[in-house]
DNA sequence: ATCAGCCATGGCAGCGCTGCCATGCCGAGC
DNA sequence: GCTCGGCATGGCAGCGCTGCCATGGCTGAT
């Protein structure tokens, strides 16, 4: 039943050390005894003892995706994307659910310190809003952990994956002035996150791009959740100028205020247009559907994970 | 940096082997030396290394999570669960997603067999619809691979957590008769789901309790899915007779009942009382906010992986 | 007093692999 | 012809722990 790296070296007729070393791609093997030796794994359909290499080759041969999202649909899509990256490169990954919040920041950092000395990942993989953590990425550099990091607000010297959502964000505006909204109200995301800074600068960038001037009061701060949707929608429309169109910062939100629309009455899209950000499934099954800007957050974590990995190797 | 056990023996003045039997909460240790060493352990904040543990134990110290259940939200909470007994018994947890068609029947028999022969996990944990899987249960227990499983179709001799969904289902169509409905409507789920025959026997549970008649015409063929909720709420709006009440087996499909009805302009529970089943998030984000019956995932996923865990103990 | 039997503890091999170093071969340069 | 360097390969210790067996002390029955 359990097949050893000895086993495939006496098959194929060369020493132990020899198989290891095409199993891990090292130079140094003749292109035919490379073939000799994946031929004999192939037939004895042989996979190293992840244990016993992770134990001898000092690495653990796993990442760990660390996390502290309440959006179960985008973590789920993050999590088969970075999975489909380790199953290419034979790695395992680890889940790690993290509590942030300013107050208990000493107690964070120790966790990620005990998760990297017990745990022993070879690498990590952090998503916002941990992305944003102030000390992190220093600790993290500190203690020789390499990281990626997927739509960090400040990706200079660090690797990982992101979207423009700037852009992405100015065009959902530009989307709703070609329609002819000259209102357009906008719905910060938690201001923890460098996504919502981001989605409202995309947000005034088409705005002025367009002509239109910029209406402080028509922009009201939220924190991403759906409550946070609802009284923002109550706050817009109380205004003594109600705006004609919303872009919300997320697709939570968002259906926030189309629930607090319809509380009223109000019948959408006829009377007010809405649109969100992120592609949540409940976007589409909230009636009307909701306009919104997919995040291709699968790739993303595929593409972090693969930066990752290959960072590992250096 | 790494503390070995070695470490921890000399300062607690004892053999590895003693502090070995200490962590493995092993009998025949005197009270007093077991508390020697557990101070040394905590002093030196020492975490056997699990890649060692592993090789020397034979075993790998990790269950592997199976899914194919396109619900994010069900499963993060499923996971979250999982991941909290693996903790507090110092286990890892692997995640495996794999895709189920019958048709492809054999491939995936020998995607869980590879999984289980080079992943090796010590214990399975299987959640719905895998658990419905006609062989896979006889194979596993061939292969001598203990398992426990989340709402299995049939739990008679198997480990794990499942919800009375018979019960909860007829409640919640007893609350709709309640409210003085008399033609109430089902959507059944997925065929291969052991749920949906649970949640229509609930269902007509309920009818033959209060007296009303079972009509079979009003029972229609879902697949848990939004858009079969569409086509379904479609045929049952199109009757001569059309229900006033609508009972679906999930949220998913309930949420498309509610955006079919809407396109026909009914009003939403004026026209139409609507409940789903599984407490999805959404179920409160749309409007109106759902009636749904509450699954208890996380603690399912927690009990199935406590209950794996004590008999990997045996 | 003697000894079987149990309990608490220690000693050590070895789990399956990789890192490091040794070895032997071949061709180039003198 | 001899040396030297580089490539292909092998040998072996040892990663950090646990399984198995040995050991020695203590208890209670004889």
């Amino acid at each position: 039943m359990a097949v050893r790296i000895e086993d495939v070296a006496s098959l194929a007729g060369v020493s132990m050390k020899t198989v290891s070393r095409v199993l891990n791609n090292e130079p140094n093997v003749r292109a035919q005894t490379r073939e000799k030796v994946q031929a004999a794994v192939a037939e004895l359909n042989y996979k190293p003892h992840p244990s016993a290499r992770s134990l001898a080759g000092h690495r653990s041969y796993l990442i760990a995706l660390l996390y502290d999202n309440p959006s179960p649909s985008y973590l789920m899509e993050i999590q088969s994307g970075v999975l489909d990256a380790c199953e290419t490169h034979h790695y395992g990954m680890m889940l790690r659910p993290l509590n942030y919040s300013p107050a208990s920041d000493a107690e964070f950092i120790h966790t990620v310190e005990s998760l990297v000395v017990h745990g022993r990942p070879d690498g990590l993989i952090l998503t916002p809003p941990i992305t944003d953590h102030p000390t992190l990425g220093k600790r993290l550099a500190e203690l020789n952990v390499p990281y990626a990091c997927i739509s960090p607000r400040d990706w200079s010297g660090c690797i990982g994956a992101n979207l423009d959502e700037v852009h992405a964000a100015s065009e959902m505006t530009a989307h709703l002035i070609a329609l002819g909204h000259r209102r357009i109200a906008h719905i910060t995301g938690h201001p923890d996150h460098g996504a919502s800074g981001w989605r409202l600068q995309g947000y005034r960038d088409a705005l002025q791009r367009a002509g239109l001037r910029f209406d402080p009061n028509l922009v009201v701060a939220g924190e991403f959740s759906f409550d946070s949707g609802i009284s923002a929608a109550r706050r817009l429309l109380d205004l003594k100028q109600p705006p004609t169109a919303i872009f919300s910062a997320n697709d939570d939100m968002a259906a926030g205020v189309i629930n607090a629309a319809c509380e009223r009455g109000m019948v959408v899209p006829r009377d007010l247009s809405m649109c969100g950000f992120d592609d949540a499934p409940m976007s589409h099954q909230i009636f009307p559907a909701l306009t919104t800007v997919r995040q291709p957050a699968r790739e993303m974590g595929c593409i972090a994970a693969t930066q990752l990995l290959r960072a590992l190797r250096n």
